[in-house]
DNA sequence: CAGTGAGCGAGCTTCCGCTTGACTT
């Protein structure tokens, strides 16, 4: 047994950091944290200034049982992450482990290199329990805002929803960027541009400086260059520099593999963790930009070797970020000499981007030159701008993209008259803010200090999961587009139609999100401001700097926030569920009324509190609670529609439910997913009818009265109506007796008890 | 995601942050 236990978070770590320290040294890993607050029930006594209640984490429990075992007879080092999270780590260790944190060795490195690990060694401290405090004071706000606020909207909005710091200001940010789309005023002008000849005959595009906003003024313009002069008022080169970005934290990768492969945030996370477990490149979660000496070192050999010397610049980057923690480096190659790496082309694909952006971080900068030519109209004040581009020296474009082709202007003088060879103006549009993608999100709540590099990935799914967004492609719409063309000395107008606001995978929020966040936003302002984060952050620095008590911080916080639940809990449904009447039913006389129901958005005919029972009907497929009209409504009501009978005389009904339109026949369902409800024919439904009939006839491969074996899209599968399971490959279906199907579904595992699915919108 | 097609019931749900497996939804 080694004579020294060192805990680091990572595995991946623990490997490299063992083979530099040598025989005395056993290097494990507490897998991150190993203690935390139960996830049942708040575990946090308030009366008695917030005392936590933690346990080991169930999954934890055999990695502590492991560390336990090791350490018996080695000194420990506890070299978990320099942050506020890694500290508490340490501390953690100490309790699990019964180690005194007074006395316990406490050491911390920026980067995995020999020198610096054994600088850290020489170096130890003990445990910071102002960093653990602010960390504690950190898990316990969380853990309050988590669990007083979920319930509220259990009551108030729909069971299982749930809100935090970080969660709710995701969809906020989502809900409020969709209803900025929606007012958005799309306002149209026109760009004119223009081909030239010099004197010399050479070919020069040029575009108006400024947009015509209507089309008669359009016309007109381009109606007066038909008998004008041009002439070139400026010609003007300008040098200029371009410089490189600095190289990946997580939320930059996240967003470059989004833009340029095309990669979710979680499919960038996953491959990047296995780059890292393979040794190909530094820690995927950080939010540092800097580089270790070692690695700027690297890159200057390899630049200079590759490219040569006046391709190599070193650089430093500072991290903007001011919440940024910087644990870690930034995110590179471990090798810069391996110029691919991966198991797949996914892997390969991210390695070559993270390699590039790492090495072009160290590059010399791309040299510009910039040509502007202004023409003059005669007895116009508007004036035509010619723009040329060339790239004098690529610099970091080599590796790390920037590629556009360069714009060569043919040499004039001022002066110089000339000549008009086409002249046209086009109909452009106003654009409304983008929607977000995952990546977009991720920036966006970096740059308000919200979220962390290890929570990015999982707060886009849980949004997605609690069925607040959805991703998905946006269909576009079509919209005609004017063109106007000088030819001849006369002006041709035609129009041509163009597919605008298209766009693949982008979040959007649902019924649920609009309700919540309304909810959230009256009642709970403080806790969804954008800035809330940022100011319990200065708390917790304050704490970390010794300022601070954390019970002080936390009393004063809950205070007002425990104010805020209670109000909440007065206040109406009929609020909350944005409840609103469309009008009567010109039949019943009863209201119809559109809100949100704990299944989700719906229509009502009646009161919930007369005594005849409400009905109830599905919102049509794509509108809005807040856009549904009364006819739209009515229409929703006239289902169940007799559709017709079946050729043996039973009725066939049709419907809309939980999973789409469907005909009803007797006790059988069946999905008429691509139809409507409203207009199909009795012809079609019953070839619906004998499809399913068939279909049915072809899942029952055996039928023993209450146990049936059937086939289903996993294979076949024996089910006694509430129980299923599934048949082991080896066995042929076909063969199987009642006893044996008996037997398969008792030795099958129970039922899991799994959550509703969200409501769709 | 098989099949499912109701309308306040029982009991349950939930947070953020650190790190990887497990045998599968």
């Amino acid at each position: 047994m080694a004579k020294n236990l060192v805990i680091v978070e990572s595995p991946a770590k623990a490997k490299t950091i063992e083979k530099y320290l040598g025989k005395d040294y056993s290097v494990k890993s507490s897998f991150g944290h190993i203690r935390d607050l139960p996830k049942k029930g708040m575990s946090i006594d308030i009366a008695k200034n917030f005392a936590p209640t933690y346990e080991i984490s169930p999954e934890k429990k055999k990695v502590v049982a492991e560390l336990k075992k090791a350490l018996k007879g080695a000194e420990v080092w506890l070299a978990s992450d320099e942050d506020r999270e890694g500290e508490a780590i340490a501390w953690h260790l100490c309790e699990a482990l019964k180690l005194d944190p007074k006395k316990t060795k406490r050491i911390v490195f920026h980067e995995i290199t020999k020198s610096a690990i054994e600088a850290a060694i020489e170096n130890p401290r003990t445990v910071d329990m102002n960093l653990v405090d602010a960390q504690q004071a950190r898990r316990i706000l969380d853990r309050l805002v988590g669990y007083e606020l979920s319930p509220v909207l259990w009551k108030k909005v729909r069971p299982g929803l749930s809100a935090g710091r970080v969660q709710s200001v995701a969809v906020r940010l989502i809900v409020e960027r969709e209803r900025e789309i929606k007012d958005f005023q799309t306002q149209s002008s026109f760009k004119v541009t223009a081909t030239f000849h010099t004197p010399e005959k050479a070919e020069l595009p040029a575009e108006l400086t400024d947009k015509i906003v209507d089309e008669e003024k359009a016309e007109a313009f381009l109606q007066a260059c038909a008998g004008a002069t041009f002439t070139v008022k400026d010609v003007a080169t300008k040098p200029g520099t371009r410089n490189p970005g600095a190289p990946f934290t997580t939320s930059v990768l996240q967003q470059e593999a989004a833009r340029r492969l095309g990669y979710s945030v979680k499919q960038t996370m996953t491959l990047a963790q296995r780059l890292y477990e393979n040794g190909h490149i530094t820690y995927m979660r950080t939010d540092s930009t800097i580089l270790s000496g070692l690695a700027i070192k690297a890159a200057e050999d390899y630049i200079t070797k590759e490219y040569g010397a006046q391709y190599h610049q070193v650089r430093q980057y500072k991290t903007k970020d001011k919440a940024a923690q910087e644990a870690h480096e930034a995110i590179r190659p471990t090798d810069f000499r391996k110029v691919a790496a991966g198991d797949d082309p996914q892997q390969k694909k991210l390695y070559d981007l993270i390699w590039r952006r790492a090495l072009a971080s160290q590059m010399a900068p791309a040299q510009i030159d910039r040509t502007e030519i202004l023409i003059d109209v005669s007895d116009r004040t508007e004036q035509f701008l010619g723009k040329g581009e060339i790239v004098k020296f690529d610099g970091w474009f080599k590796v790390y993209g920037g590629g556009k082709e360069d714009v060569l202007l043919p040499p004039v003088q001022v002066g110089e008259k000339l000549a008009l060879q086409a002249a046209e103006a086009h109909q452009t549009f106003s654009r409304p803010p983008a929607r977000y993608g995952e990546a977009g999100l991720v920036r966006k709540l970096e740059e308000l200090g919200i979220g962390r590099p290890s929570t990015y990935a999982p707060t886009i799914s849980t949004i997605q999961t609690r069925g607040y967004v959805e991703k998905g492609d946006l269909q576009g719409e079509e919209r005609t587009v004017v063109h106007l063309a000088l030819l001849k000395g006369a002006v041709l107008r035609d129009e041509q139609t163009e597919v605008h606001g298209a766009d693949r995978s982008k979040l959007t929020p649902t019924s649920a999100a609009d309700v919540t966040t309304d909810f959230l936003v009256r009642h709970f302002a403080s806790v969804v401001d954008y800035d809330f984060t940022a100011t319990v952050e200065e708390d917790f620095d304050a704490i970390a700097d010794g300022k601070r008590k954390w019970e002080d911080m936390l009393k004063e916080f809950y205070k007002d926030f425990h104010a805020l639940v209670k109000e909440g809990e007065n206040v109406s449904r009929e609020e909350t569920s944005q409840a609103r009447v469309l009008g009567p039913d010109p039949k019943s006389s009863k209201p119809i009324i559109a809100r949100y129901g704990r299944f989700g958005p719906m229509l009502q005919r009646g009161e919930t509190e007369s005594e005849e029972k409400p009905d109830f009907a599905p919102l049509p497929e794509g509108v809005d609670l807040e856009d549904v009209t009364l006819e739209q409504a009515l229409e929703m009501f006239k289902l169940p529609r007799t559709v017709g009978t079946t050729e043996q005389g039973e009725e066939i009904k049709s419907n809309i439910g939980r999973y789409g339109p469907y005909i009803q026949i007797g006790k059988l369902f069946v999905s008429i997913k691509g139809h409507d409800p409203m207009k199909i024919t009795e012809e079609e439904a019953r070839e619906l009818y004998a499809a399913k009939l068939k279909q049915e006839a072809e899942r029952h491969i055996a039928d023993f009265g209450k146990i049936k074996i059937l086939n289903g899209p996993y294979g076949p599968y024996v089910t006694d109506g509430t129980k299923n399971a599934r048949i082991p490959k080896e066995t042929d279906a076909t063969k199987l007796t009642e006893t044996d199907a008996k037997k398969i579904l008792d030795e099958a595992p129970a039922k899991k008890r799994f959550g509703k699915r969200a409501a769709k919108k």
